[in-house]
Order: structure tokens, then C-alpha cells, then sequence
DNA sequence: CGAAACACGC
DNA sequence: GACGTACGTGTTTCGA
């Protein structure tokens, strides 16, 4: 059967606009919503397979609808220049993909569309509209349905006879009476005034459309409403004809010109290339399975490692292809240097004498990617690596933290075109991860080596231009290796005391299951909110508070505000937390412990966060319960490694609000930190106008919540939200808050303007982000940037300064010959093994350097626990 | 295999 | 007038 697919070409191109940042291409050009409407393009031509295609544009200002209506549209923003600039542009892509256009002096695009359709229809086919709005869908019909995209590229709604329906009650044909009725604001269509939708449906399912409603106003209930249609008959009924859309159009060409066969290639990938498509360039080459080829480098591969393989610098690849360094296999090792690039099998290298000298000696320079990954996967072989000068990795992370791949392939593309493939294409990935042959294999490492070492000066000189080299020399290169041995030497887990726990949470979910499933009078899975949503919202008929896209929500927030409507919720939220705790931390850490030490080890991500925080991950052992008391007991299985050791945890007290204090210069705030106030009630007392004593609990309840909101730059919803309480009180809190320390607001507005003039915001320490959303016109991406603005500044500074405590505190750990070793950092907190002899001297040490390793115009405060197992160290 | 929903920490 | 709202990691379910 024939299928025709007509697309809105503006309202999709306004909708891109406003769902993607504001891509440029290398000449300055916007191309953000040509991008986001050849994505749509795409994925219509081939989710659709249409036999006949279409798009259909605005043309000119004014339509016949102005005639009839002068006011028609008005009031509707200027389209951005952003905007208009890439409309011709659409008209490239479509040229380029074959696809006929279509504009009409006088009518608008859904004119053009109606016509289309209706012609169509007559001759049998089966019709689909894309569209960004919904005015369209009176064209539903048994032969046409109608898909808007809601928000995004991928959310896409159709709507057929029956999906329309369902959603309105109504005949698709009905809808133009719907805003005869009720108007349409966006199109500054009137209908008659104090009626809205409610209202409008009602009187329609009784009386079928305008002129049914008109006919027997004296039959409408409510004195107003009568009144209303009464006085606005005229108006409803031309609001009703503007709504209408013409399938009438004197268009010169109709159906029959629009044939779509497919694509030309070479037309399309010349568009790309001109509109800077990488992505899709990419797509199109896979799909087209054209293999990129480099040209072949030269490699030697080694059975021994030869003196002229020792020339220093040198660049080092210690090829490991799973992501978890700590268990991958080696499949290679490439050395690059003057005398040329250099394979070797791992075998050939570890029975190398020379070699283990070679990447023992400090004095031999060594460049390479990610140099904790080298470092460790060296380390499991056996092998120390010591002389590592430049991590490639930590240096692209810091000269822009949000360049989003940090993969070698992406950053040597990047500084001067792509001169190595990514692992993926040369391993594959997944299930299907291969080693390919020594040659390929040798070709592939050894332009990583060869990568490195131009890259390397490129690199350097990008920290100096951003006065990055103390950053990157004295504390993050430093910090490597420390994260490498904390990573190395691994946290003790007591297994036993997980199995044991594990059994308990077990019991108590058979428990939990049980009850859960007689509450709700049947047997079902609790762990899937789809299946649980129909039970609580109408089985048991609970209200609905708040819906996701594909159903109800039953989230902890939205089931604690249930929490009295229904025995079955706390057994819910209970239920959920126990079944957490066992899959994650119990099941899922007794996963990953060592077989052979029994103990854990994580990987600290350095160069991930755009705010410069560590990560951790497999596992991550920076979200291990504390909160709750049933969760906290997790802690007790982190033992010490050796009998009679002991945990101890040292935090710092709210740093980032003194770091804060620092920045800003408030006076109130640095007088409250150097007192030694508790800070909540401090903002309390400030905010609320009180006397110590007269701060409530609720006060300092909400106190809190707004320092939190200033540490995390949440928003006045995101306050609203963890407060209960409405978004303009959360607003008023944070307005009065900033009354209240006019210095700290004085300082967020510098760190907005500051990223507006310099496109990034920085740390204590020089980290830096960029933040090119600051100049959006899309309300959201731009306070969602200013919020940023504002808060990364202090979480990335609080994160400069507990590394460089980390590399202090090594260092002294050495200094005083002490056994006692850093284990994990938990963001504000760092936490150690320790020999009972040391305590004293670690209960002394530890806050002293950390409170000692930078010096603001507050104190910093460092607070020492411990106890035999992590939990006890509270 | 990837997306969505949910939950843990800071 | 609506937008969709700290980050990062991990588990489970579910549909392609």
C-alpha cells in the first residue's frame, strides 16, 4: 500500500530549537535545530518506509486567516535570529535527502498538509503527519494519524482514531469546535471568554459541535456560561473557521510529485560535512559499512625490550581492553619514543629484566593515558611504574571537563584529526569483544603511543594558557597515583557478616512480599513500578499524585505523601529499601570481593565530574548507607585488613559552606564559622530575624535545606520539593536568604557575569567549567547554567581542597614512617586503616593536615572517628 | 541491549 | 504560560 508522511517543517525545526543547545558548526553557524530536524528526518524515513513524502513550511507573514481575523497569531514572540538563520538550511537537507517541499503564499503549513492528506485519502493510502503541535490532529481519520514530538527527538506520541478518543472523548473533526469553544492562546485564537477546556468538552459530547452548542444555549447549565456564549456567538463561530484547516490548497503539484525513492549518499554526506555533522557522518558510515582505514604505521614488535626502547620520554601503552583495569587482561604494551614505536606481547615484557627497570626508574620520562590505569594494571603484573610525568587523560579533563568523551581516539581527533580508532571498532564490544591479531592489534596500540607523544606538548601548552600547570603538576598527577594505591591495596570486606546479613534481608522480603501481595488480593512484581502502579492507583483506588511517562509514579516521595491512605505503602517503602540494600550492597558487593584477599576494590574515577569530585565505581563504595540505621549496618562488614587494626574516618565540617564563606567575604558567615556555630541554626537565626533560642526545629529544618540548595545549586523547585512546600515560599526563603548575606549574593551574581564574559566559571584552584549555556534563550538551559554558575565554583573548590588533602596527608603519612594507610574518600571525608599504636598519632595528624592544607579566612574543621569496623567509626 | 524507574551517597 | 530542574553509580524490569 501506498504511504504518504507529511511533516510540519517549521513547528518541527521550532521544536528542535528549543530541545538542543545552541550547536554551531566551524563557521559560527547555528545548526541546533537543523540538526535535531534531520534527526527527526531520519528516523522518520526509516521508521516509516514511506512510499511518498512531503514538508510542508510556512511561507510569508500573513495568511488568509488574517483577513478574516487580524489579531491571528499576534502577541507570538519574535522568532529568534538563531532560528531564522537555519530555516534555509532545511531546505538543503531536504534537497539533499530527495524529499519534496512544499509552501504556499497566503496558507500555512497545516493548509498544505490538510490538501496533501485529503488527496491522499481518495486515493487509497495510508497517510502519516509529524508535527511539534497538536493543532493537526483534526486530521485524524481511519487512513491518517497524527505524531507529535512532545519533548526531545525520541518522545514521540501518535495518535489514531482511537488513541484520539481516548485522550479527548471527542471526533478528531470535533476539535476545531473545541477551540471555537475554548480559544488557543498560543494562536491568540479568542473563542468565548471563561470557558476553558472542561467546560468546552462537556457542552460538546452533548450537543456535537459550535453550531449544536449555539442552537440550545438555553439548555446549557450555569447563568454565566449562557451569558457568555450569548454575547460571543460570532466569535466562537470564527474562532472555530480559523481553526479549521483548508484541504483546498491550490497547490501546482499534488500527491503524484511526491514519490520518495531514497537518498542520494554523496549528496548527503556533502551536506554533513558542510553543516559539521560528525554524528551522523558516523552513522552513515556505519550503516553504509564503509570501515574507516588509517593508513598503516610503523611498528616494531619486540620479543625483548631493546636499549633504544629506554629513550627518555617516552610514550607508554599498557593495553587493557576490559573497562575494569584491576581484572583485565594485558593484551599489549606499546612504548613510543624518538627512536620510534615499539609492541610487546606482556609475556615478553614481563620476562624482561630491562623492562621492569625501565618503568621502575623515576628518571625515565613516560607519557601516557590515564596513568592510574597504567600504574594499576602494571601493578596486578607485578610490576612498579614509576617516572609517569603526564597523564593525557587528566590533562584533557582539566582543561575542559565536559568535552564528553575522554577516550585517547577522542581527544587525538580533537587536537589534530583522527590518527587512532576507537577500541570499539577494533574489539567490538560486548558479548562480541575479540583479540584481534598481533598485527592489527600492534597497529592499533602503537598509534595509541604515537598519539600520545604529539599530543602531549598540545596539551601542556592548553593548561598553560589556562594557568592549569599547578593544578595538573602539584595536585591531580600527585593524587593519581595516591587514588592507584588506595585502588591497589583495596578495602577488607568481612563476607561472612554480608552473608549473614544477607539472609536476615532475605527473611524479612519473603515477609514483606507476602503481606504486600495479600494487601493487594493478588501475586505480583513488586519490583516493577508497572505493575504496581495499576495495582495501588486502580485496584485500590489510591489518588494519583503524579504520573512518569509510561505511567503512574511510585517513587518513595509520592508514596510517603500516601503513606496514611494505605496499610500497603510503609510495607511498599519498607520493602523497597530492604530489597535495595540486598541487591546492591549485600549481593551485589559480595560480587565483586577479590576471590583471593578478600577485599574490594573500587575505581576512584578522576576525570568524569564536571564540578572536579572523585567518582567511584565496581563498585561504587562512595554511596554506602549511612542514613538509615537497617542500611548503616552495611558498614560493619569494611574491616581492617590486618587483626587488631582499626577504621578511622576523619570529615570535614561543612566545607563547602566555609569555602563559601571564603569566596564571598560574607561577614556574617565568616563570624559564624569562626565562632564555631552550628551553621544551620546560624542561617535560621539570620533568616528568620530570632533569638538562638527562639530557632525551632522546623526553622532549622528549613535553614538547612536552603544551605543544602546554595551547596548543590538546586532550584526554588527542587527546595519546594525537599521542604514540602510551595515553589514561590521556596522562592521567598531564597530571596530572603540572599538578603540576609548580601555578600554572598553579590558573589553569585560575579560568578553569572564571569561566566558570561569568559564563557567558564573557576575554583580556588583554576579547575574550570565551561558553561556556554549562560547565554541561552531557552529559560531552562539558562538557569539551569547560572545555577551552575553559582554552584560550581564552591563544590569544585570544596573537591580541590580535600585532594590536595589527600596528597598532604600521604605525604605526611610518609614523613612520619607511619603504617596507616588511606583507604577511600567519600567526597568531604577520608577514611583509613589503621594500627592501634597509631591512633594517637593519627587522631592528631589527619585533622591537622587537612585542616592545615589550605588557608581561607574561616577555619576548616576536621572531625576524627573510629572503631573496629566502619560503622563504629561514628 | 538500551531505556526507564527507582534509590543510595554527598 | 509551560518548560523541568544538583551529580554519579547501580539494580531491576521490560520491550526491541
Amino acid at each position: 500500500m501506498s504511504k504518504l508522511v507529511l511533516l510540519d517543517g517549521n513547528s518541527v525545526a521550532f521544536r528542535m530549537f528549543f530541545a538542543l543547545p545552541l550547536l554551531s558548526n566551524d563557521q559560527g553557524v547555528y545548526t541546533n535545530a537543523v540538526y535535531g530536524f534531520t534527526k527527526v528526518l531520519l528516523k522518520v524515513l526509516e521508521e516509516e518506509q514511506p512510499t511518498h513524502m512531503a514538508v510542508a513550511f510556512d511561507a510569508g507573514k500573513t495568511t488568509f486567516r488574517h483577513d478574516t481575523y487580524e489579531a491571528y497569531k499576534s502577541g507570538r514572540e519574535k522568532t529568534p535570529d538563531e532560528l531564522s538563520e537555519q530555516l534555509p538550511l532545511l531546505r538543503d537537507v531536504l534537497d539533499a535527502f530527495g524529499v519534496q517541499r512544499f509552501e504556499l503564499e497566503n496558507y500555512e503549513a497545516d493548509d498544505i498538509i490538510g490538501t496533501l492528506a485529503k488527496e491522499a485519502e481518495g486515493e487509497g493510502f495510508q497517510v502519516k503527519v509529524f508535527s511539534g503541535d497538536k493543532d493537526l490532529l483534526q486530521l485524524v481519520s481511519k487512513q491518517t494519524s497524527v505524531a507529535f514530538t512532545q519533548k526531545g527527538i525520541s518522545d514521540v506520541h501518535t495518535y489514531d482514531v482511537t488513541a484520539f478518543h481516548e485522550a479527548y472523548g471527542l471526533e478528531p473533526a470535533q476539535l476545531v469546535d473545541l477551540k471555537g469553544l475554548m480559544g488557543d492562546s498560543s494562536d491568540n485564537i479568542p473563542g468565548v471568554p471563561g470557558i476553558g477546556e472542561k467546560t468546552a468538552l462537556k457542552m460538546l459530547k452533548a450537543h456535537g459541535d459550535v453550531e449544536g452548542v449555539l442552537s440550545s444555549i438555553e439548555q446549557i447549565s450555569g447563568k454565566k456560561t449562557k451569558e457568555r456564549l450569548q454575547e460571543h456567538q460570532d466569535q466562537a463561530r470564527m474562532s472555530r473557521d480559523l481553526a479549521v484547516i483548508r484541504t483546498d490548497v491550490p497547490l501546482t503539484e499534488g500527491v503524484e510529485a511526491t514519490a520518495y525513492d531514497s537518498w542520494n549518499y554523496e549528496k548527503v554526506v556533502e551536506l554533513f560535512q558542510n553543516l559539521g555533522f560528525q554524528s551522523l557522518l558516523k552513522e552513515l558510515e556505519k550503516e553504509a559499512g564503509i570501515e574507516h582505514k588509517l593508513d598503516d604505521i610503523e611498528v616494531a614488535l619486540q620479543k625483548t625490550f631493546t636499549e633504544e626502547m629506554t629513550a627518555s620520554p617516552a610514550a607508554l601503552v599498557v593495553e587493557t581492553p576490559d573497562e575494569n583495569y584491576h581484572h583485565s587482561p594485558v593484551w599489549g604494551i606499546t612504548v613510543s619514543n624518538e627512536n620510534g614505536t615499539f609492541v610487546m606481547e606482556l609475556e615478553d615484557a614481563l620476562a624482561s629484566d630491562r623492562f621492569k627497570q625501565w618503568a621502575g626508574d623515576e628518571s625515565k620520562e613516560k607519557v601516557v593515558f590515564d596513568a592510574k590505569q597504567t600504574t594499576v594494571a602494571l601493578g596486578w603484573q607485578g610490576v612498579h611504574l614509576q617516572g609517569v610525568r603526564f597523564d593525557a587523560l587528566i590533562a584533557s579533563y582539566l582543561i575542559d571537563p565536559s568535552a564528553s568523551a575522554h577516550d585517547l581516539a577522542a581527544i587525538a581527533e580533537r587536537q589534530h584529526g583522527d590518527s587512532v580508532l576507537h577500541d570499539e571498532d577494533v574489539y567490538g564490544k560486548g558479548a562480541k569483544q575479540q583479540k584481534p591479531g598481533v598485527d592489527e592489534l600492534a597497529q592499533h596500540i602503537g598509534r595509541k603511543g604515537e598519539a600520545l607523544l604529539k599530543l602531549q606538548p598540545v596539551l601542556l601548552e592548553a593548561l598553560k594558557a589556562n594557568n592549569q600547570i599547578d593544578l595538573f603538576e602539584s595536585l591531580e598527577m600527585p593524587l593519581s597515583l595516591i587514588l592507584g594505591r588506595m585502588e591497589t591495596y583495596g578495602v577488607q570486606v568481612d563476607e561472612k557478616q554480608l552473608q549473614m546479613m544477607g539472609e536476615e534481608l532475605n527473611e524479612t522480603l519473603t515477609k514483606l512480599e507476602q503481606e504486600i501481595h495479600e494487601l493487594a488480593g493478588e501475586a505480583f512484581n513488586i519490583n516493577s513500578p508497572k505493575q504496581l502502579g495499576p495495582i495501588l492507583f486502580e485496584k485500590l483506588e489510591l489518588p494519583v499524585l503524579k504520573k512518569t511517562k509510561t505511567g503512574y509514579s511510585t517513587s518513595a516521595d509520592i508514596l510517603e505523601k500516601l503513606q496514611d491512605e494505605h496499610e500497603i505503602i510503609p510495607k511498599l517503602l519498607h520493602y523497597r529499601q530492604v530489597s535495595k540494600l540486598k541487591s546492591t550492597y549485600v549481593d551485589g558487593l559480595l560480587k565483586v570481593v577479590h576471590p583471593s584477599t578478600g577485599k574490594i576494590h573500587t575505581m576512584f574515577n578522576q576525570a568524569i565530574t564536571q564540578t572536579g569530585r572523585l567518582s567511584s565505581a565496581e563498585p561504587n563504595l562512595q554511596n554506602i548507607p549511612i542514613r538509615l540505621e537497617e542500611g548503616r549496618k552495611i558498614r560493619k562488614a569494611f574491616i581492617p585488613s590486618q587483626n587488631d587494626w582499626m577504621i578511622l574516618a576523619a570529615d570535614y565540617s561543612q566545607i563547602e559552606l566555609r569555602v563559601l564563606a571564603h569566596m564571598s567575604q560574607d561577614e556574617r558567615l565568616i563570624e559564624a564559622f569562626r565562632e564555631d556555630m552550628d551553621i544551620h541554626t546560624k542561617t535560621a537565626m539570620d533568616v528568620f530575624q530570632v533569638q538562638p533560642e527562639e530557632v525551632t526545629d522546623q526553622m532549622r529544618r528549613s535553614a538547612k535545606a536552603v544551605n543544602f540548595g546554595i551547596v548543590y545549586g538546586i532550584s526554588d523547585y527542587g527546595l519546594s520539593q525537599s521542604l514540602g512546600i510551595s515553589r514561590n515560599e521556596a522562592q521567598s526563603f531564597i530571596d530572603t536568604y540572599f538578603a540576609t548575606y548580601p555578600s554572598v549574593k553579590a558573589y553569585m551574581d560575579e560568578q553569572i557575569e564571569n561566566a558570561r564574559e569568559q564563557g567558564y566559571v573557576t575554583t580556588l584552584m583554576h579547575r574550570r567549567r565551561y558553561l556556554p549555556e549562560i547565554t541561552s534563550k531557552n529559560f531552562n538551559r539558562r538557569s539551569f547554567a547560572e545555577r551552575t554558575a553559582m554552584n560550581t565554583p564552591i563544590q569544585g573548590s570544596a573537591a580541590d581542597v580535600i585532594k590536595k588533602a589527600m596528597v598532604d596527608v600521604e605525604q605526611a603519612l610518609i614523613d612520619e614512617g607511619l603504617e596507616s594507610r588511606l583507604l577511600l574518600q567519600v567526597h568531604d571525608e577520608l577514611i583509613f586503616e589503621i594500627p592501634p599504636h597509631e591512633l594517637d598519632a593519627m587522631k592528631r595528624l589527619v585533622p591537622r593536615v587537612m585542616e592545615g592544607t589550605i588557608e581561607l579566612d574561616v577555619p576548616l574543621q576536621a572531625d576524627v572517628a573510629y572503631g573496629d569496623t566502619w560503622y563504629d567509626a561514628k
